[in-house]
RNA sequence: CGCGGGAUGGAGCAGUCUGGCAGCUCGUCGGGCUCAUAACCCGAAGGUCACAGGUUCAAAUCCUGUUCCCGCAA
């Protein structure tokens, strides 16, 4: 099949991966353009960009779609069918319809569930007992086209969003490869309808909901501390500095919300309800830690406390 | 040149401001004690203080350059 593959982050590599191993024929890449990012703010490729290029696969990389020149190159590559992973940029109707057989889009999470930008940290956050990957036609209204495949994932208590990107961008990845194979064969894929009355919407993270509020659940805390890993990473304030929280699981107990209450096994921590127990954490200037090395160097005691501030 | 923190036995840190014996909490090894233990006691090994140069009687500490790690911001 002559493909365009349209994606940017992490998410979207394994997918152009299978595809290319599988054989079809890439015959454009579609990427944000390179932005400044990280430290010194320097041009960064975007993680598709560099896979591409690495198969010495042709790479465009517009600002924008709605541009009339940028839809007439991609229209150039005559594409039999447009594949879309966290591409992150609207395509226009005349784009989308411009294929053959049309465009596909992977979404992380079991539609009608979860539509947007954020679909695994919601559902984490949620505390969904499963979550998963959807194969799905692409139409201009967000995430609501009809769907082709999913697979299942379980969400367990020592996932984060991390462990569940990871292993839901590798189903994505067979899946999508899988429906191409049945396209190729069959020159049709057969798609159901969303329920609507089941949708919901996974608006994007913002940084503020970075901070933990003691006074909620242990179980709630743990959640936050996972779906927030590796990022923006769940925080606190401790003696007086932030304190970054990788991972942590609810255990039962009581005590005052953001005391801590042991510092043997782990870091033991009140909260609203049951207690957080914190296995790895990190201070501004140094490394993630587990529980032990931290309270070794930070001379961490019984009845220090974390501060919502 | 976006802003800032850091590099010190195997791990995590103090010491740097104010130059003067290489320290702390652990781990490791040996011994002891205990019905037992994440316990306790005694002892030991383990360091090119990131790298290079400079100042000094003397540098982990002050000066210059380099490399690597991390937080913020995007």
């Amino acid at each position: 099949m002559k493909i365009i593959f349209a994606g940017t982050p992490e998410f979207a590599v394994p997918a152009l991966a299978a595809l290319v191993a599988a054989g079809h024929q890439i015959v454009m890449v579609l990427t944000q353009p390179d932005r400044p990012a990280g430290r010194g703010m320097k041009l960064k490729p975007s993680p598709v960009k560099v896979l591409a290029e690495q198969h010495g696969l042709t790479v465009f990389q517009p600002e924008s779609l709605k541009n009339l020149d940028v839809q007439a190159q991609i229209a150039a590559s005559n594409a039999e069918v447009m594949i879309v992973a966290a591409y992150g940029l609207i395509i226009p109707t005349v784009t989308l319809n411009a294929p053959r057989y049309g465009c596909y889009n992977i979404h992380a999470s079991l539609l009608p569930r979860w539509r947007g930008a954020a679909p695994i940290h919601r559902a984490l956050l949620a505390g969904d007992a499963e979550t998963g990957v959807t194969i799905m036609e692409v139409v201009p209204a967000l995430d609501a086209g009809a769907m082709v495949s999913c697979g299942i994932l379980p969400i367990t208590e020592l996932d984060t969003t991390q462990t569940l990107h990871d292993a839901l961008s590798a189903i994505g990845a067979k899946l999508m490869v899988a429906a191409m194979a049945t396209l190729a064969e069959t020159g049709v894929l057969v798609a159901t309808a969303q329920d609507e009355t089941l949708v919901t919407y996974a608006h994007k993270l913002e940084k503020v909901e970075a901070a933990i509020d003691w006074k909620k659940s242990a179980a709630e805390i743990s959640r936050q501390v996972r779906a927030f890993n590796p990022f923006p990473v769940a925080q606190s304030k401790l003696k007086g500095e932030v304190c970054r929280i990788w991972m942590a699981s609810a255990q039962t107990g009581q005590a005052n919300a953001g005391e801590i209450i042991s510092v043997h096994d782990g870091v033991l921590v009140g909260c609203g309800s049951d207690l957080l127990h914190i296995t790895e954490l990190q201070v501004p200037g140094g490394k993630r830690l587990s529980a032990q090395a931290f309270v070794q160097g930070h001379n961490l005691k019984i009845g220090d406390k974390f501060s919502t501030d």
